[in-house]
RNA sequence: GGGCGCUUAGCUCAGCUGGUUCAGAGCGUCUGCCUUACAAGCAGAGGGUCGGGGGUUCGAAUCCCUCAGCGCCCACCA
């Protein structure tokens, strides 16, 4: 074969290996008699683009996937993406913006139009780029949360769930996002602490008779110049004035007294509203007093409620002030203003009025939508929600009795306490890019009438038999919004599957449940609630088995990564610097479950130098020559008798690492078993000096080795490990690592391990005594084990330690320098090279130690609390640590004796 | 305001139901090596009174209490 390089170069292998995974369809899947191990991609925005944490999570997804394969099970990974509706409305929003179009300008279907093309243009580039991560997901199932499919799903489901009477249309303060001109949900709500000011407005008493003060002292009463008594409201929204409708304090507030009864004026707009009593008030937040308007404050609605009082909308959708808000002469120029302009505007004109008690520095949260940014401004209005009671029922059992297993454990208590308070979901948009409503409105006389309906035409039906009228389709009006984007997520394990169009199918009963859902935290309410809320009522099971919540990736100083910063690498490009094996191996061991991880490049760098070493050694074990005439030699027989040991006591660990989904510690494990046990020991072992064949056993169990290294690094460094795979012997066309099955793991022998274990610390004993001494690898030293020993291994000891000769039970030798294994000393005679005084200092210092853990351990045994309570096998071990000690002390002193005589 | 979690070596973290796999790993650091698989490497070494305090126990990184700091989630204080 060729000479290879002595440095991996990934970019010449991973597309080739790629296209040949894909090309012989070894990511497809369909039903057969094997199990089943189903992974449902958790679909990227159908426009966006791959970041790090798509780079760790679908890296996380794919190594299990590829680790099922490898265990023979079917294993799919279905691919997809999400139309995003907010996201990809405001995207296509600002890309007509910039060519001087205005969405009002538009039809919807005009608007749609523009939103496919968009959807064409970047859809699937997520997709595209995935495969370069290396992604095995079977493409011919791509889907996509607007296709035919999961369209027809999402509109069934609606029509199901209102028939059910889950599902209903209600007036409600929801979050309002003005930019979008949406509804939102209250999860898509970002609470955050800004600076602000609270101002304090004078609300004259009404029809003042300016009589003296009456009740306590405690009371606090304003009075202007002429007398004229006046509360003070604290608000941070000044500009809502005009929606005021009650002022409202704590009917056991003694400041506040003297206002019960009364009614006062609201600044500037001069309106007469009434001073309301309700314990909902803070007695000592601001003045005690509260402006109340009911249409933009959720807490001022259920006031509203509660009082009967009068809802006045100041605002139009795009939180502009309407007609309401600026029917009187002083507040007529606010007209079409935007609620924060009017802010500015109306605490100039209170100040000039005199109305303005004064400005304080405040910090508050503001309420921003998660997409755009926009203060949230709350506001009334008719919606769609599902009544979530029943899904809260059926939905907790199943994770609290680990059904569906969340790793790691603490997220069941927050899906919990979620559902044990949850409110009803909103899950009607503003929007046109989604699923529309399928609900249809018509008019019996003046009432209006609705009828929910997968189509237009069997709505129509159903509205002329319910309503007995001869109805023509254009009587009917289609509600023009849209569906939450979530609300075509929740089915997204079933509707991949045709599960809800055609329930029970083939494909849902071999597939579903799927096993293991891989996402972050930050989605369980939106999505991993809904998901087991779905499955249970559309497929009669959970959706999956276990929920792997992955971290944020952050970058080393643990800032989230953000585009405004521009902390986050671009994952195409580290993939082209480091290999994606480098990235994803690199990725993987920072990153245990639910623990964010701290982006370095530094770990890609470790992931690109272990591919390197992979390499390296492959090409150690390619370049030997083999000569069958050839006996194996006795330090190949105990390194390979050692090594299966080894290998098989960490395919164990592996195995119970990926049972408790510790990926990161399976990867440690292997990394190290070839890096440190494989290449750093092993092949030390087994390689024949420079030049020289090699004999047939060892090759062969050497080329084993490495078959089987590569089937255990594969689910974490598909690439590398499919090249070295198929370099290693002759494999058919259509051959893969994908497929090649991990062997059967088998008790390790202990003593073999331990016995390894022991030689490698007399080997690493004599390395030390080099270091030291500065003697060069080449030069041969005798090693003499003082008093009786059973030597391991001690062909490899010769080998690695580079022996002359080895021998058991010499005589304590002053001038050689001295190690201890255990309680056995060994020494390296050094002649003339030792330093007497050095070799003193150092001797010294041990047998302090030595004397101060004797004494720790004579206290302990003196103890007869502990003799007497501890657990025999426990004594028993301080029992032989004494003895050990007083056997090592000995040892020194007799060296030490030896040195001086 | 409520809930959850974290604090162990310079950095990132592991340490399950208390006792030789209890003070660990990887990376970094230091020393010596371009030894023909690999300097993206090899060999060797150093490094922490396990956030503070108290308690339970023969024995605590591990269990309990408390304080401090940090993080996340939820919540209607304008």
């Amino acid at each position: 074969m060729k000479e290879l390089a002595p440095k991996y170069n990934p970019a010449e292998v991973e597309d080739k290996w790629y296209e040949y995974w894909d090309k012989n369809g070894m990511f497809r899947s369909v039903p057969d008699k094997r199990p089943a191990y189903t992974i449902v991609i958790p679909p990227p925005n159908v426009t966006g683009i791959l970041h790090m944490g798509h780079m760790l999570n679908n890296t996380i997804q794919d190594i299990l996937v590829r680790r099922a394969r490898q265990q023979g099970k079917n294993a799919l990974w279905v691919p997809g993406t999400d139309h995003a509706s907010i996201s990809t409305e405001t995207k296509v929003i600002q890309k007509l913006a910039k060519e001087g179009i205005k969405k009002t300008d538009l039809t919807r279907e005009q608007f749609l139009e523009h939103a496919w093309e968009w959807t064409r243009k970047h859809g699937g580039i997520i997709l595209q780029q995935l495969r370069k991560l290396g992604a095995s997901c079977d493409w011919s199932r791509t889907a996509f949360t607007m296709d035919e499919v999961r369209s027809e799903s999402v509109i069934k489901v609606f029509c199901d769930l209102y028939d059910k009477g889950l599902i209903y249309r209600g007036l409600r303060m929801v979050n309002w996002d003005p930019e979008n001109r949406t509804a939102i949900s209250d999860d898509e709500v970002i609470y955050s602490d800004e600076h602000s000011k609270l101002y304090y407005l004078k609300y004259y008493v009404a029809d003042d008779d300016m009589t003296g003060e009456t009740g306590s002292e405690e009371e606090v009463v304003h009075r202007d110049a002429d007398g004229r008594r006046y509360a003070v409201v604290a608000t941070t929204r000044p500009e809502t004035i005009m929606g005021d409708t009650a002022m409202c304090i704590n009917p056991k507030d003694p400041k506040n007294q003297w206002l019960k009864g009364k009614k006062v004026i609201v600044p500037l707009v001069g309106r007469v509203i009434p001073v309301i009593e309700d314990r909902y008030v803070e007695v000592d937040f601001g003045t005690g007093c509260l402006k109340v308007t009911p249409a933009h404050d959720k807490n001022d609605y259920m006031l509203g409620k509660t009082h009967n009082l009068e809802t006045i909308d100041i605002f139009n959708e795009d939180a502009t002030v309407n007609e309401a808000g600026a029917d009187t002469e002083n507040t007529r120029k606010f007209l079409g203003m935007d609620r924060f302009a009017v802010r500015e505007e109306i605490v100039k004109d209170l100040s000039a009025a005199g109305l303005m008690e004064k400005i304080e520095d405040y910090e508050n949260k503001v309420g921003r939508s998660e997409r755009t940014k926009a203060a949230i401004e709350p506001r009334l209005s008719l919606q769609w929600f599902i009544s979530m009671k029943h899904f809260a029922e059926i939905s907790l059992g199943p994770v609290m009795d680990d059904y569906i297993k969340f790793v790691p454990e603490k997220y069941k208590t927050t899906y919990r306490i979620w559902l044990e308070g949850i409110q009803d979901w909103c899950i009607s948009r503003q929007l046109w890019w989604g699923h529309r409503i399928p609900a249809y409105y018509y008019n019996v006389g003046e009432e209006q009438r609705i009828v929910v309906a997968p189509s237009a035409e069997q709505a129509l039906e159903k509205a002329r038999k319910e309503s007995g009228l001869d109805l023509k389709a254009e009587d009917l009006r289609q509600d023009p919004d849209a569906l939450d984007t979530w609300f075509s997520s929740w089915l997204w394990p079933i509707s991949l599957f045709d599960g809800i169009r055609n329930p029970g199918n083939e494909e849902m009963k071999y597939y579903y449940p799927t096993a293991t859902l891989v996402t972050g935290p930050d989605i369980i309410f939106f999505w991993v609630a809904r998901m087991i809320m779905a499955g249970y009522e559309y497929a009669g099971d959970k959706p999956f088995s276990n929920v792997y919540f992955t971290g944020i990736v952050r970058d080393s100083i643990g800032r989230k990564m953000s585009k405004m910063l521009g902390n986050s690498p671009d994952p195409l490009e580290l993939i082209a610097q480091y290999g994606a094996d480098g990235v994803r191996m690199g990725l993987m061991l920072a990153a245990p479950a639910g623990n964010d991880i701290m982006y370095d490049d530094k770990l890609v760098e470790q992931g690109r130098n272990f591919c390197n070493k992979i390499w390296n050694a492959f090409r150690l074990v390619k370049g030997w020559e083999v000569d069958p005439s050839l006996a194996q030699p006795q330090a190949a027989k105990e390194a390979v008798e050692w090594f299966g040991a080894k290998l098989n006591q960490t395919m164990a660990e592996v195995e119970d690492s990926f049972g408790k989904f510790r990926l990161n510690e399976a990867l440690m494990a292997v990394y190290k078993l070839f890096w440190d046990e494989f290449s750093s020991w092993y092949l030390e072992m087994v390689k024949p000096a420079y030049q020289q064949p090699v004999d047939k056993a060892t090759y062969d169990a050497t080329l084993a080795y490495f078959d089987t290294l590569l089937r255990l690094l594969h689910p974490f460094m598909p690439f590398i490990t499919e090249e070295l795979w198929q370099h290693l012997a002759q494999r058919a066309e259509g051959e893969s690592i994908m497929y090649a099955p991990l062997p059967e793991i088998t008790q390790a022998d202990a003593k073999a391990i331990a016995d390894m274990e022991l030689a490698k610390e007399i080997i690493t004993g004599v390395r030390g005594v080099r270091a030291q001494k500065n003697l060069p690898q080449k030069d041969a030293l005798t090693l003499n084990i003082v008093g009786s020993f059973a030597v391991p291994n001690e062909s490899v000891i010769v080998k690695l330690a580079n022996l002359s000769a080895l021998n058991v039970g010499a005589e304590k030798d002053p001038a050689a320098a001295t190690f201890m294994v255990g309680t056995t000393e060994m020494q390296v005679p050094l002649a003339d090279q030792i330093d007497v005084a050095a070799e003193l200092e150092k001797l010294a210092k041990d047998l302090a130690y030595l004397e101060g853990f004797k004494k720790s351990v004579e206290k302990k045994l003196s103890n007869e609390r502990f003799v007497n309570n501890a657990p025999a096998a426990v004594v028993e071990t301080e029992r032989k640590k004494l003895a050990d000690a007083n056997s090592k002390i000995a040892n020194i002193q007799a060296t030490i004796a030896a040195l001086k005589g």
